[in-house]
DNA sequence: GGTATTATGAGAATGATTATCATTCGCTTA
DNA sequence: TAAGCGAATGATAATCATTCTCATAATACC
């Protein structure tokens, strides 16, 4: 259930002024946005390294200036590693809880919604996550 | 923005059948839904150890049970750490990118939504998760 | 160009998470 | 109640993700 037609509509992302990225933390966004699934820090290591001379502290070091720039997401992945994504693409997931896959949404049913909660709180909301949790289809069946 | 007033209305908690839960499952359990906030598996240890004997070991086999039963959601905080909280008070977020401080929403936005998403894919939800993101008010000010 | 500032890389250090294995617990059945 | 069995537990080691350190390189600023 991947969504491969996503495009990315809008390059020029975050509505508050982004600081400028290095060329590293540009070549980690941009395999984070090829890539349809989450990556973890490793594995996004792994695949720059085929690119170019990268060290893995600059990963970490770029995943943490572009979540604080609102460009990337993390989450906690099943094997105690967290698993980043780009959020340009509004991705939000079904996760099955028995195998731990986890399929795209193709549309974000609470766009709108962030609006109203911004009203209610002094917060500026730059983006959000969904998440469902529940079982896949062949998990109902064969589960353990 | 801590939502104490909060009540737990079900204990019987998942709609697929719980097999069972150890008395230190159980304890692990208690503890998170005692707490106002995510906890790390260190933390809940910490914890669990002024109350009774139990292993490290046990803490994180016991958040994998629970994670597993729907149960327990974990998060990825900001140093390294998986932060894990109760799901049945169905907890959504709103975080600051700046100072990385959680605050919690008193009511969930999207609750009937799973029901659209679930009739559309061959999954069988059984939570979700929400987590807004952007600055708090005092980070608004006071940006480095 | 010259200097200050920041980013980078290699590797060490830290710390979270998982695996191992002997022991204990909980439950069933005689 | 005793014996037997499978799952749970705890201590500890092992693993591996993440962060820290520091010397060097790149970049920005004058």
């Amino acid at each position: 259930m991947k969504n491969d037609s996503l495009s990315q509509k809008n390059t020029t992302r975050p509505t508050h002024h982004l600081p400028h990225l290095t060329r590293n933390q540009q070549a980690v966004l941009a395999v984070l946005r090829q890539q349809s699934d989450a990556l973890s820090a490793q594995e996004l290591y792994g695949v720059l390294r085929e690119q170019q001379a990268i060290g893995l502290a600059t990963v970490y070091r770029a995943l943490e200036t572009l979540k604080l720039q609102g460009l990337v997401q993390s989450r906690s992945g099943t094997n105690g590693e967290a698993l980043h994504s780009p959020i340009e693409q509004d991705r939000h997931y079904l996760t099955c809880l028995h195998c731990g896959q986890s399929f795209l949404l193709d549309h974000c049913p609470v766009h709108d919604l962030a609006v109203q909660v911004h009203l209610s709180v002094p917060f500026k909301i730059y983006y959000h996550t969904l998440e469902f949790f529940g079982l896949c289809e062949p998990c109902t069946h064969q589960r353990s």
